[in-house]
DNA sequence: TTCATTTGACCCCC
DNA sequence: GGGGGTCAAATGAA
C-alpha cells in the first residue's frame, strides 16, 4: 500500500478537480462531448488510483460462492447451516478428551464451497480471513481428492475451537467443500497478529500481480459491489439486543447498499454503533478484519469476536436472500482511510468499465 | 527461533 | 475391521 504516495496525493488532487469541473459545469454538458470527456478524466484517474492504492487483488473472485441448490439464487452456498440445537463452547479437540469426536458432533456445523484460489499457477483452497493451521490431510475413501483439516491458530493458546474441513469436489476440481465446524471464540494476540498479518501481506502481494489483470478483465466487479453488498441488519439488531441469532428462522431485512450508501458516513448511521464493518471473508460477502483487507475502517481496529459474529451473520443471511449474484470478493479491496467512499462519482463512474 | 506443513500412527465410532 | 478424525514427531520455511 503506497498511501502516502505522491503520485496518489496527486491523481486524487486532479480527481477531485475534475469532481469540481463536472460540477461547475453541470447538466448543460451532460450527454455532450464535454461531458463524456470528464467522465473519462474521471474514470481515468479512478482506474489509476485503483491500481495504486488496492493492492488488494481482484483474485478472489474466483472464490466465489456456488450458488446452494437449497437457496436457489443465493450467492453463497452455505449447505446446512450452524446448528443452533448446541453452541457448545466447550468443545475440545485437545489431547485426552477422547470423547471428542461425539462432541464434535454437536458443535455447529455447516458446509460452504468456494472456488480455487488461483496462485503462481498452483490452486489452493479459498481463504476466509481466518487464520488456519492444517493438522491432518487423508485420503477419503470414494473421494479423488484428499481432505484436509485445519484448526484455529489460536486454538492452544485461546481454546479457539473453530476447525475446517477442506476437499476438493470431485466433479469439479476448482471447487472446494469446506465444512466448517465450532465457531471462533479466538481475537489474534499482538504476536499472532502479528504473524498473522504477515502471512496475509504476503497473501496481498502475491495477488497483487493477479489484481490488475483481473481488474481489467472482470470490469463490472464494482457494479456487482454495490448490486450485491447486502447486509441483515436484523441480525445485528439482535446481536445487539443479545438475542440468539439464528440463520433459519429469523425473518430477514436485506439491506443492499446502493452507491448512496457507501458514503462513509450513511454506511456507518445504517448500523449499530458497535458495528463496524470491513470487508470481507472469501468464501463470503461478509466481513471481516483479516489485515489484507480493511486493517482499519474509520480508524478504528476491530475484534476479532465481531467478525466472527458478522460473519455468522452476513453468512447467514446470504444463504437466504434472492439479492443479485454477489461475485464481488470484497477482501480483494483493500480499503483505507483514503478509499473513496464519500465520493458520489466514484461508483457511477465505474459504470464506464462496464460499457 | 518460531511457526506451519507433512505424514505415519493411533484412536474411536459404526 | 474399516474409515474418518486427530495427534505428534519430523521437516521445512521465514
Amino acid at each position: 500500500m503506497v498511501l502516502a504516495s505522491p503520485v496518489i496525493k496527486e491523481l486524487t488532487e486532479g480527481m477531485e478537480k475534475a469532481i469540481q469541473l463536472k460540477a461547475h459545469m453541470g447538466q448543460e454538458v451532460s450527454g455532450k462531448i464535454e461531458g463524456m470527456m470528464i467522465e473519462g478524466i474521471l474514470s481515468s484517474f479512478e482506474n489509476a488510483l485503483l491500481i495504486l492504492k488496492w493492492g488488494g487483488s481482484m483474485e478472489q473472485s474466483h472464490q466465489h460462492v456456488v450458488p446452494s441448490t437449497s437457496m436457489p439464487g443465493s450467492p453463497l452456498s452455505v449447505i446446512g447451516s450452524p446448528k443452533s440445537e448446541d453452541l457448545n463452547p466447550g468443545f475440545t479437540t485437545q489431547p485426552g478428551s477422547r470423547d471428542s469426536s461425539r462432541k464434535r458432533k454437536a458443535t455447529p456445523t455447516w458446509t460452504e464451497q468456494g472456488q480455487a484460489r488461483t496462485e503462481n499457477g498452483m490452486e489452493g483452497p479459498p481463504e476466509d480471513g481466518h487464520s488456519w493451521r492444517k493438522y491432518g490431510q487423508k485420503d477419503i475413501l470414494g473421494a479423488k481428492y484428499p481432505r484436509s483439516y485445519y484448526r484455529c491458530t489460536y486454538r492452544d493458546v485461546q481454546g479457539c475451537c473453530a476447525i475446517k474441513q477442506v476437499q476438493r469436489n470431485d466433479e469439479n476440481p476448482l471447487v472446494f467443500d469446506i465444512t466448517y465446524k465450532g465457531k471462533h471464540t479466538c481475537t489474534p494476540t499482538p504476536r499472532s497478529k502479528s504473524a498473522a498479518l504477515s502471512s496475509e501481506k504476503q497473501e496481498c502481494n502475491r495477488r497483487h500481480n493477479i489484481a490488475i489483470t483481473e481488474y481489467q478483465q472482470q470490469p463490472d466487479v464494482t457494479l456487482n459491489f454495490q448490486t450485491g453488498l447486502t447486509i441483515d441488519i436484523q441480525n445485528i439488531e439482535h446481536q445487539q439486543l443479545g438475542l440468539p441469532l439464528t440463520p433459519e428462522g429469523l425473518g430477514y431485512e436485506n439491506h443492499t447498499l446502493a452507491p448512496s450508501a457507501l458514503d462513509a458516513d450513511n454506511f456507518y448511521s445504517s448500523f449499530p454503533p458497535s458495528f463496524m464493518p470491513s470487508p470481507a471473508t472469501p468464501e463470503s460477502n461478509h466481513f471481516s478484519t483479516s489485515p489484507c483487507k480493511m486493517s482499519t475502517f474509520g480508524g478504528v481496529q476491530h475484534g476479532q469476536q465481531s467478525e466472527s459474529d458478522i460473519t455468522e451473520i452476513i453468512s447467514a443471511t446470504t444463504s437466504v436472500t434472492n439479492s443479485p449474484i454477489i461475485d464481488f470478493p470484497l477482501e480483494q479491496w483493500d480499503f483505507s482511510l483514503s478509499f473513496p467512499f464519500d465520493n458520489p462519482t466514484f461508483f457511477p463512474s465505474f459504470y464506464q468499465f462496464k460499457e
